[in-house]
DNA sequence: CCCTATTATCTCGCTCAGCAAGATACTTGG
DNA sequence: CCAAGTATCTTGCTGAGCGAGATAATAGGG
């Protein structure tokens, strides 16, 4: 057990920064009613759409680890309160493609856009090597983070 | 809306980041036949641990965000899983205080272990200059998410 | 002291997200 | 044109978490 050096308060802050960044979300979902899921499904559609790559049910169900049941369930939700529209695939009829309703990006931009803004103004106030330290460091953890997931890979 | 400068890119590293902490914690739990709210029970007893503060029944479901009926039934899992001990409170009876067990201390360290020695690791890789840059850039991403509660608070 | 208000936890009945299995709709290669 | 494959939806179920109220224990005024 390693005696408790600077460097663990610092994974601490990391943990905490991370547990209020999911706590946001979190409290994103319930003022609109939604649940953890249905947020993690809209940003994983709004990147879709930043990549310009549409979305099809099945995607967005493997992109959060969901069964085609959950999927369904879910896009039902979403439909239901209008945050996204069904679009049956114009070569192949057989998939879904899920499209975001405008207003729901609105809603999302309003309600991140003041934090993402805190983050870049915060972000300004480093100079141009303390900033690379940073996207260094979010870089090696998230890594780090997702390579746990497959124990001893080279 | 801004025209996509190189400081959202951090900031969308730090989300990934964040995203990819989480899912750590949810391979953790699946891992081991528990739940996300379980986890989360977990590390906020472990906190209290080892500030040698005592969590009792309430205690815990409030840090979580649950009611009495939840948190009773999140008690009784962590308990049948052996997670956990419920302890009547010596001067008050009424109290449950909940003691983790042993055991459950050495599966997450075993499992949270590496990670967050990787995480050190990547540190001892900056100079004092750059380790508190990212201390300062992760306190103020905590404090602008947790501020984000209130909305327009002094 | 005792009786009422208060506090801490638990019990009951319910809702709803997500799962497993299988039905349905469409496409594609032979 | 049909069989195998693929994408989504339907059905029936399990289990986390909620609201309401029961139960147990303490604290304070009379």
């Amino acid at each position: 057990m390693p005696t408790e050096g600077p460097e663990l308060e610092t994974v601490h802050l990391l943990r905490a920064a991370a547990v209020e960044l999911g706590l946001h979300s979190a409290r994103f979902a319930s003022r609109n009613g939604m649940h953890p899921t249905d947020v993690r499904a809209l940003i994983v559609l709004m990147d879709a759409r930043r990549a310009a790559e549409e979305t099809t049910a099945g995607r967005l169900g493997a992109a959060l680890g969901l069964n085609s049941a959950g999927t369904t369930a879910l896009v039902d939700r979403l439909e239901r309160a209008g945050h996204v529209r069904r679009v049956r695939g114009a070569t192949d009829r057989r998939k879904v493609v899920i499209e975001v309703d405008e207003r729901a990006v609105a809603l999302g931009q309003a309600f991140f856009g003041p934090l993402i803004g805190q983050v870049v103004e915060l972000l300004q106030g480093y100079d141009e090597r303390e900033r690379a330290a940073i996207r260094g460091f979010l870089e090696g953890v998230r890594g780090a983070a997702a390579a746990a997931d497959r124990p001893l890979t080279s």
